[in-house]
DNA sequence: ATCATAACATACTTATCGGTATAATATACT
DNA sequence: AGTATATTATACCGATAAGTATGTTATGAT
């Protein structure tokens, strides 16, 4: 039975993405969204329901893509050590060549929404609780192969990773000097020893 | 000559500073400025000029009031590193304690507004590096009496803790396990030796 | 006491917000 | 072919957004 929908749900979905993790949640209207997703304003509501709603699924896209890439820089390397900068130098010069630095759009919701939803508190919280689990897996590898000799404990030392790493996203926010990133880069790395 | 201003400006850019500081600038409307700042909406206009300029008023009104803060939690120590642990363990605790986490002024605007705003690019990016060279000075007092013996440059250590408060600030939103935190406080604070 | 001036409270303007009612259109099943 | 149903495009809704015009009130200078 029935008309089909004419647009690929999926492909909607990621324009709504891009636009919510570049301006926000508050700043972006549903103008913008109907423009960049090019469907109109009654498909965006049956298809995801209200802002809010498309807001979550747009931000559960962007977690499982970026869970599923922040694994594979660290899985893709024999060293985890080169891994772990590989990620860190990736996000300095993404921060630096981007002309508008939308940073990481789980962190911009962990500011703009996590305090006052419950939901985006959870939601964010999830993400970068993964990442840290990740990170200690990494980590954990690294110690069997003998590559890592550190006597911290592996997972306090992703979790200071994952701390490292938003810190570094989100000062680069501000296009700090390049050396006052690179240093910190360099300190956090030698963490890893 | 002429009718005097029946209210105090600066309490009333400090009543405008938090409730930016709570719900940012575009969550924040005007009704909830005039009723906030207890004044009416052509006072405000008259006062600091428009919704954005009041916002730049209250950040700058922020950042020194979070400088002299830090500034203070560093010096009121004989101890560099006690000062260090004061300042990271205020953080969490005043994230854990508040019903609503509003973390730093400085670092929400950093998120909402310095990628869209050359600015607040530059006046949040400034901050920061004034809180660096804070810390940078603490450290090498540190360094001058003794009780810190790193090897590693003050200046690219202040820059790392820098970036780590940043991401604790931005990661207590989301309300994370305080052994998360703890953990990550305790290997942060190890840089310190 | 009067006058010039600026702050005040009220009410308004225009634009846009998020969300929806409506009617036309297209498709799968009988 | 006809019918039921979901999608589409258009146009609309009330509410609220930021910002301002207006007339009143208070004060310092003459």
């Amino acid at each position: 039975m029935v008309r089909q929908r004419e647009f690929d749900v999926d492909i909607a979905l990621d324009a709504a993405m891009q636009i919510y993790w570049e301006k926000g949640f508050e700043a972006t209207s549903l103008s913008d969204l109907t423009s960049r997703m090019g469907i109109q304003r009654p498909s965006i509501y049956s298809a995801f329901g209200d802002k809010k709603e498309l807001f979550e699924a747009a931000l559960r896209k962007y977690t499982t893509y970026h869970s599923s890439n922040v694994r594979a820089k660290l899985q893709n390397r024999s060293s985890v050590k080169e891994g772990f900068r590989t990620l860190f130098e990736g996000i300095v010069e993404e921060g630096y060549s981007e002309s508008c630095n939308r940073g990481c759009f789980c962190i911009n919701t962990m500011v703009e929404l996590a305090p006052h939803d419950e939901k985006f508190e959870i939601l964010t919280r999830e993400h970068q609780m993964y990442l840290s689990a990740i990170f200690q897996e990494a980590i954990e590898r690294g110690l069997r192969s003998g590559e890592l000799e550190t006597d911290m404990n592996a997972k306090a030392l992703a979790q200071t990773l994952v701390v490292s790493l938003i810190g570094l996203t989100v000062l680069m926010k501000s296009r700090p000097e390049r050396s006052f990133i690179n240093n910190s880069v360099e300190i956090i790395l030698t963490l890893l020893k």
